[in-house]
DNA sequence: CACATTGTCTACCATTTGGTAAGTGACTGC
DNA sequence: GCAGTCACTTACCAAATGGTAGACAATGTG
């Protein structure tokens, strides 16, 4: 699936890479659909669990500065990691948001708990003074989109048959790093 | 086609949309199979159109850094402004890379007018010393692969429901930029 | 005018697709 | 030992898909 996409790939033909007739496919999934839904709720608890596990150790109440920018720094590049082991989960993501608004939602819901945590987080942070007010939701939005543009770059380059550096995804990776501490710092001076 | 593409994309509702029958369209391209060359074609025709044409005006024996580097600019530059106008062509080569080797090999031979004239250019500029040695051919795939995750960025951020500021196109350009300054530029060290 | 060409259409066709129905064999709990 | 569940199968099916064949009108062109 991760190939040729959710239209490119057929049932029967996911069968027989499975070494099973389709019809089990539908026996434990009921439809396509469900194979889908199915497959983003999984890969949405396996980004929750890789990616929220730097969110979860965080301090409940950071009263500084340098604590919240370690939390966003661990968060980060937990992410990284996991787009540089699993790229499917973040094909997965750029898969979905092709098919349409509604499969979207789905996965914005499916992916809720992991978002709405580092959204309160960063919201707490700003409440207490830690980091600069900023719009939270768009902030982390924009970092995984910047996460997804990030590993489609690496993709790619390995399609237009470039071996990328494995170095490529760090350096981005601390690129964002970067932007969010200056985004978020609250002493530095804005760098939009 | 744009939307769901290939394998989602069925010539019925294609034609559809385009107030014809299908038969009227494979009339013209043979088949689904042809359409598609002729898309690559035309959309390799338009790239090279717009952004050769900050490389044709080239001077043809860069003498000094200065230049080369000015072509550079004008170039990446010309690239995100069509991927901002155009997003189309870029997404047509995420999808085109999607569906096998054989059509990549394909795109890139439409494209080789535009890469070779590039990697060329540079070979030249490395020669007469104006440039930094580099692996050319890897510089030129890689800058058109930055350029697809930045636009994957932007459309991504898009998708998932934060709009995103235009800035941040210019902020990926920019960014390019001075990696390619750092790395092109013959006194200062290397960055990698 | 005749005649060819061109763009489009209607009418089909074979294949593939997602999905349903009904069955079979293995394992499980009583 | 037997009823029930479970994973999986074979046998179909209706719809959609890419593609072919042939007709029909419009548009040149001698």
């Amino acid at each position: 699936m991760a190939a040729r996409g959710y239209d490119g790939t057929s049932l029967d033909a996911l069968g027989a890479t499975l070494g099973v007739t389709k019809q089990t496919v539908l026996h434990h999934f009921g439809s396509k659909d469900g194979l889908l839904r199915a497959l983003v709720e999984r890969s949405a608890l396996e980004l929750a669990h890789a990616i929220g596990g730097a969110l979860r150790t965080a301090p409940i109440r950071g009263r500084d500065t340098g604590s919240v920018l370690t939390v966003v720094d661990r968060t980060v590049r937990a992410s990284f990691r996991l787009a540089a082991v699993r790229p499917e989960l973040i094909a997965l993501t750029r898969e979905v948001a092709r098919l349409g608004e509604r499969r979207t939602a789905e996965l914005l819901k499916a992916l809720d708990p992991l978002t709405a945590t580092a959204t309160r987080y960063l919201g707490r942070a700003v409440r207490d003074g830690s980091v600069r007010p900023h719009d939270s939701n768009a902030l982390v939005m924009g970092t995984y989109a910047r996460l997804i543009g990030a590993a489609t770059e690496v993709e790619v380059m390995r399609q237009l048959g470039v071996e990328p550096p494995l170095r490529i995804l760090v350096r981005r990776q601390n690129g964002l790093l970067n932007e969010l501490q200056r985004a978020l710092a609250p002493e530095s001076p804005r760098v939009d």
